[in-house]
DNA sequence: ATATATTATGAATTATCATTCATTATAAGC
DNA sequence: GCTTATAATGAATGATAATTCATAATATAT
C-alpha cells in the first residue's frame, strides 16, 4: 500500500528529496544555526519560496533529514546484523557495516555528530520518539549479542555487556571523530581490523 | 612577575571570571549560538552594557572560556602524567584523571563535546595555535608511553601506538557521552574499572 | 488556443540578537 | 561634602536571517 501517488506527488517527492540533499551537506558543513535558508535554496539551485512550499520551514526541513537518514541507516544495520550467527560474527559485521555505512552517509554522520549533545536532539520529540529507539534498538541487538555470548563462555563475564558496547561503540566512534576531523587524511576505511582487535583483546601484549 | 596587578585590576579580573562561569553553564546548555548575550547577563547579573565593558564581545568572551579551561585542564593532566613511572601506570592515572577532571569540569566538557566539530574550533585561530597543541601535547605523551610499552614488551605490536590511543580516547569517551546524555542517572565515575579492563585485554574471555 | 490551476519566485516584512552609547550610579581623591 | 573619574546600565541601533505573499511562470484541461 505504498505506490499510490500520483506522478504530481512523486514529483513533489523528488523536489523535496533534492533540496533534502542540498541541506544535509550544508548542515554538515555548518551546522542547523549557521545555515541560512538562503543557502540552501541557492545550493538547491530553488528560490526561498519554494522551500517554504514543500517544508513548512528550516526546523521541519532538518527534521525531515533526520528522520529520513535514521531510516535509512538503522535499516540497512539491522539488515547486515540479520544476516549474522554468532555473537561475534556480530561484532565483526557492526563494525564492518559501520565503517561502510558511515562513509556512504558522511554528511549526515557529520552533521549527527556534531549535533548529538544539542537540545535540539536530545529535548526534541523527534529525538525521543522516533531516532532513539532506532538508535537503541541496534544498541540493544549488540547488548543482546555480548550476553549471549558471555552464557556461551565468548565473552568476558567480569565487565557489564551494556558497558561492553558503550565500549565498543565509543571506540569506534574514536576513529570515527580522527576521520571526521580529518576527511581527506584519515585511512578510516583501513581501520577495521585496529578496531577489532583492540576490542577482542584489548592492548596489552599477550 | 604575575602579582603586579592593583586592586582594580583585580576586582575586573574577578567580574571577568564570574561573568565566564555563567556564561560556561549556558554555553553548555544552548551552545554558542543559541546562547544570547542578554542570557549571560541576566545569568551574571550584570548589564548587557557591562560584558561589553569586559569582554570585547559574544565570540571573545567565549573563546577566553575555552583558553582558560583548556590550560588548566592540559596542566591539570599532565601534573598528574608527570608522577607515573610506567607506561601502563600512565593509562591507568589518564583514565583516573579523565574521569576525575570531566566530573570537575563538566560544563566545558559539555560545550566541548558539543563544538569540537564545528567550525569555530576547527578553522580558529585559537583553536589551532592554543588549544589544538595543549590537547595534542597530552595525546602524544600517552602515544608515547604506548610506544614505550611496545619495546618493553608490554602492550601488543600489532596495532599502531596511535591507533591504540584513539582506541583508549574514543573508549572513554563513549563512556563520557553516555554520561552527558544523562548526567543524572549514569554513573560516570564507577566505570573507571570497566574501562581500564576493557583497555588492557577488550572483550573477550580468557 | 484559451482559460484555469498549480508551482516558483524573490522582494518586502518581521523577528531575533549583537553591539553601541548617552545617561545614571558608584567610588576615589581632596 | 563636593568634584572628578570609573563603572554600570539598558534602551536604541543595525545586521542578519526566517518567513510571507503578491506576482510571474508553467503546466493542465477543455
Amino acid at each position: 500500500m505504498e505506490k499510490k501517488l500520483t506522478r504530481k506527488e512523486r514529483e513533489k517527492q523528488r523536489r523535496r528529496f533534492d533540496i533534502l540533499e542540498a541541506a544535509e551537506i550544508i548542515f554538515a558543513e555548518k551546522g542547523f544555526d549557521r545555515t541560512t535558508v538562503e543557502d540552501i535554496a541557492a545550493h538547491s539551485e530553488f528560490a526561498v519560496g519554494t522551500l517554504y512550499n514543500l517544508f513548512s520551514g528550516k526546523e521541519q526541513l532538518y527534521n525531515s533529514l533526520i528522520e529520513i537518514r535514521s531510516k535509512q541507516m538503522s535499516a540497512e544495520v539491522n539488515a547486515v546484523l540479520d544476516k549474522t550467527k554468532g555473537p561475534l560474527e556480530m561484532v565483526r559485521a557492526y563494525v564492518n557495516a559501520k565503517i561502510k555505512l558511515f562513509t556512504k552517509y558522511q554528511y549526515f554522520v557529520c552533521l549527527y555528530s556534531r549535533e548529538r549533545l544539542g537540545d535540539r536532539f536530545i529535548n526534541h520529540d523527534l529525538w525521543r520518539e522516533t531516532i532513539a529507539p532506532l538508535y537503541n534498538g541496534v544498541l540493544s541487538r549488540l547488548v543482546d549479542a555480548i550476553r549471549a555470548g558471555v552464557s556461551q563462555g565468548i565473552f568476558r563475564n567480569d565487565i557489564d555487556p551494556e558497558d561492553i558496547v558503550i565500549a565498543l561503540e565509543g571506540l569506534t566512534d574514536g576513529f570515527v571523530y580522527a576521520w571526521l576531523e580529518n576527511p581527506d587524511t584519515f585511512p578510516f576505511e583501513e581501520k577495521e581490523q585496529s578496531m577489532i582487535d583492540f576490542f577482542i583483546s584489548g592492548a596489552l601484549a599477550k
